[in-house]
DNA sequence: TCCTAATTAATAATTTTTATTTGTAATAAT
DNA sequence: ATTATTACAAATAAAAATTATTAATTAGGA
């Protein structure tokens, strides 16, 4: 856990519970994740927690910008800690999502679309479909 | 309803029936919709239309790669008449989909991915999210 | 240490999606 | 054209996913 996630938790008025915390480490240590698979992790530690609560704390943690939702085609959403802006390669067999380096040429991307198009730019999604290697063979 | 999604169809082995066809007619007029957008406005020409029957012809036709899903953060998936690549603006206060080109740069990531990732590319996705021109005043 | 608002587990309710069944209709075969 | 075949639709039920409610617990501040 995270210092830093501490301190935004604080910062938002959002309590520091044991079940809070460890859907957060879930989420980090497996980097993306929907909501059944964070709560099957996070059930080995707290036993009773409840899917609601995944529910409620994804939420409200959305809502903080303290996570961020991968929305899939063909798979529940996933989600991640907020974090530098990256692109995503993603298994079309089994959902895995792997971070990539957003290529240097979108980023500035965001700079044309408001002048082009009557759009206020707020964030850009780049994510690649295709097989993974473990897949692939 | 083009002459050419009645020639997707047959080679398919679908037919063509009316609730099909105005599914597809509905979608290619909104350009983005998603099932109870759909449902929504099909009911109108065939008022005994099940929102089962747009569940089966979405999968159905997904399968068949004549529609192309986009997924969304906080939205519900909207289905689109598969057509060129193309990127999309998203409006995160309404969910307004608007297609945009596909700027040129980014036709050429495919080519690295492959070599720089050891990923079987297939497609690419860019979803720009803001607020569009209706929403921001 | 005490207080209070936030949070949780448990449960119920709601919403969304999929499955089943049975009659119907589109297309192919005759 | 008539019939046969098979996919399909509507209706309904079932299942899965999400959200709401409630009462007890607890984190964090006073
Ligand atoms: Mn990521
Ligand atoms: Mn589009
Ligand atoms: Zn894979
Ligand atoms: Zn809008």
């Amino acid at each position: 856990m995270q210092n830093r996630t501490l301190e935004l938790l604080k910062s938002y008025h959002l309590k520091a519970t044991p079940q809070r915390i460890e859907i957060l480490n879930v989420i980090e240590s497996l980097g993306h994740a929907n909501i059944d698979e964070i709560y099957e992790v996070a059930k080995k530690k707290h036993s009773t927690m409840s899917l609601a609560t995944v529910y409620k704390n994804i939420t409200a943690l959305l809502e903080k910008n303290i996570l961020n939702e991968v929305a899939l085609n063909n798979f529940k959403s996933k989600y991640e800690i907020v974090k530098d802006r990256h692109a995503h390669l993603v298994c079309k067999e089994c959902g895995y999502v792997q971070d990539i380096e957003l290529n240097q040429e979108i980023k500035h991307i965001s700079k044309d679309i408001s002048s082009d198009y009557n759009f206020n730019f707020e964030n850009l999604e780049l994510n690649i479909y295709g097989v993974c290697s473990k897949c692939s063979k």
